[in-house]
DNA sequence: CGAGAGATTGAAGTTCCTCAAGGAGTGTGG
DNA sequence: CCACACTCCTTGAGGAACTTCAATCTCTCG
């Protein structure tokens, strides 16, 4: 199941890497592309498309009325973003790079006779997402920085790592205050944390924006607090 | 949407309040029993049916390598556990006090023809209860013990507050470290909060388990870190 | 090349956790 | 029916971790 191979959307957190971009444009799906910092969708606002990510990245953030606010999640190739929640979406999503997405017009409401297709895949993909989401409380709860980072480069390096000789390569698009703000955490601490893992040798650091995962097996020890 | 008079499932977070119980055994359902401590179902099982509660407190459980746990979510009456993921049950599932639910066979991959009604409550309820995940996480995020603790109480007293004069009375059914693996904060963190809570009249306690608000306002206000 | 946003680093302060002991409530057996 | 035992809750003291506030540095882009 949720393979993209039989046509299956993945849920925005899922932690399967996408083989190939879905080509199911056709009948109801259009393309639309975004620059980055470009909004596809504000909160609250009526949910008339669901969106398949094709390229780039995108964050889903909650505000609260105290003007704090939660990145509930980034979304990558493969994922489908925009479900939506008593007919309106429940996040506001932003392009952190540069996106192409194929909308699509879904109403949950209808029969699903319908648009059988899509209907049985946005359930697939809720479903899903409601997994992921309960993956990333056990990252909220009770951790320390350190392992919640290092559980936040290893899901990146899964969902978009690069090759690099014996190492892994990603691109980060999102700053350090988008992640502080994924993981309940500062920027300041995030990049101190950071910092740690390149002193450490745990990674290495080509700008900001660019990291190389030095040694995937301490990485993961140290995920998990070993 | 979501309401019970209309038939619709509420997803176990969901913050709307049962009007009643739904009354739709008959074709396919059936009622199951449960004394507390006992466990509706386990983490990876393979799911044939998802729940209704009719009655009683249920505790969403998600547990780690290392032996920590978090408690993803509380059902109570009106809520609907049990959604499937990839066929499996995502969580553990335990009761924390006497419960009551309606068993209803259900198989996602199956078409939805078969049978409509079930299959667009469960959507539904996916969909709500990606919501309802997504407002925790705004609970976990960067916020104090009082917040958290706070936040908590009001979202308890929504779900299974009871008049009582001028005040709200909740009877809680789960014990402290419950709580605590639900916010992430300790056990002695949760007692300091509420001992606090009592000492500034916030509240009234009757042993450890029976609580009542004195002052809405000002809870909420705490809540939101006023 | 300059300006501005974002990232890093430092020092001080606060909050929460850890470890430990005592107290309250509940249930069981004599 | 009382006493004991067990579990859970509460309280205390000390320490670690993260945050806050502030300054400096670096990268990017016009």
């Amino acid at each position: 199941m949720f393979e993209n191979a039989s046509g299956h959307f993945r849920s925005v957190h899922s932690a399967l890497k996408p083989k190939t971009a879905l080509k199911n444009e056709g009948a109801d799906g259009f393309r639309r592309y975004l620059s980055q910092g470009e909004h596809l969708f504000y909160e609250a606002d009526r949910a008339v498309f669901v969106y398949e990510v094709v390229f780039g990245s995108l964050r889903l953030t909650r505000i609260q009325q105290d003007g704090r606010r939660h990145v509930v999640a980034f979304a990558f190739p493969g994922d489908i973003v925009g479900l939506p929640v008593d007919g309106r979406h429940s996040t506001e999503c932003v392009a952190v790079a540069p996106v192409e997405v194929i909308a699509h017009r879904y109403d949950p409401a209808a029969p699903p006779e319908q648009k059988p297709g899509l209907h049985a895949r946005v359930l697939a993909a809720a479903l899903e997402e409601i997994r992921a989401l309960q993956d990333h409380f056990l990252m909220l709860g009770r951790r320390s920085a350190a392992e919640k980072v290092a559980a936040f480069i290893l899901w990146l390096e899964h969902r978009i790592g690069e090759g690099a000789g014996a190492c892994r390569l990603i691109r980060l698009s999102m700053n350090r205050a988008d992640i502080a703000d994924h993981l309940g955490l500062t920027p300041e601490t995030v990049s101190r944390t950071i910092t740690q893992f390149r002193e450490s040798r745990l990674i290495a650091l080509d700008g900001a924006q660019t990291m190389l995962i030095l040694d995937m097996p301490r990485m993961k020890s140290v995920a998990e607090g070993g």
